[in-house]
DNA sequence: CTTCATGCTATGTTTTCCGTAGCGTTTTGT
DNA sequence: ACAAAACGCTACGGAAAACATAGCATGAAG
């Protein structure tokens, strides 16, 4: 398993800065999805499977790499954000409200633009 | 050319929820890379993928997708945000922050537990 | 009219993801 | 005690996406 930490080697950049990093994890299949079904709290494994609506395998990797990446973590009740997890997920939280206008928005544009 | 835009069906989901699409448009490979290296002014293509350290298929394949979600435009001086685009990036913005400080936390738990 | 940059397509290889089946273990129910 | 269910997870084959490289058409500049 390729572990996806802050300095080391990552797909589509060479430096290993934070930043990028963090973009080619989020970057995956996945992985902003499993930390969105989590912001209500712990899911188990096989929860997780059915809310992210995916595999066992994509769903695994994924997990190993968030728990590498020190964002997710498996207790007793199962999977559930770390603090840290909670950290970066709360900057994503707005995303929820922008979406919605968003949707409006290129509803519109495309109504301007289209047939 | 599969759009991406609110309201149609989605990959891992087929509610078609703003969110859902907006999480499967920001995981594909690239994507969040290219709203980022737009994030200090217009590039051109080759530029482009210079910055972000990709291939022209790729590229080409995601600014299809960001342009049909109007966050990406393609004016004279190159590939710009769009308004749309400007704002999705705000939220990101606070990332390269916390990025760095997420670096520092997850060398010290894997120092911490590990070698 | 050559040179260069631009936007982009084509092609073949590699990587990733998907979908399903199933294993070993622990909990739950009777 | 024992069957049934849920758990976390692995294996595997096929499908889709991404990668790397080459190259084409256009337009501006020398």
């Amino acid at each position: 398993m390729k572990a996806i930490s802050p300095g080391r080697k990552v797909r589509g950049s060479k430096t290993g800065k934070p930043i990028m990093a963090l973009l080619d994890l989020l970057g995956r299949r996945m992985t902003l999805r499993v930390l969105w079904e989590l912001r209500e709290g712990p899911l188990t494994f096989r929860a997780l499977q059915t809310a992210a609506a995916t595999n066992p395998s994509v769903l695994n990797t994924r997990l190993a790499e968030l728990r590498q990446a020190g964002l997710v973590a498996h207790e007793g009740e199962g999977y559930a954000l770390t603090p840290l997890g909670r950290e970066l997920l709360a900057v994503f939280l707005p995303l929820h409200v922008w979406a919605d206008r968003w949707a409006d928005k290129v509803r519109v544009e495309v109504r301007k633009g289209g047939a």
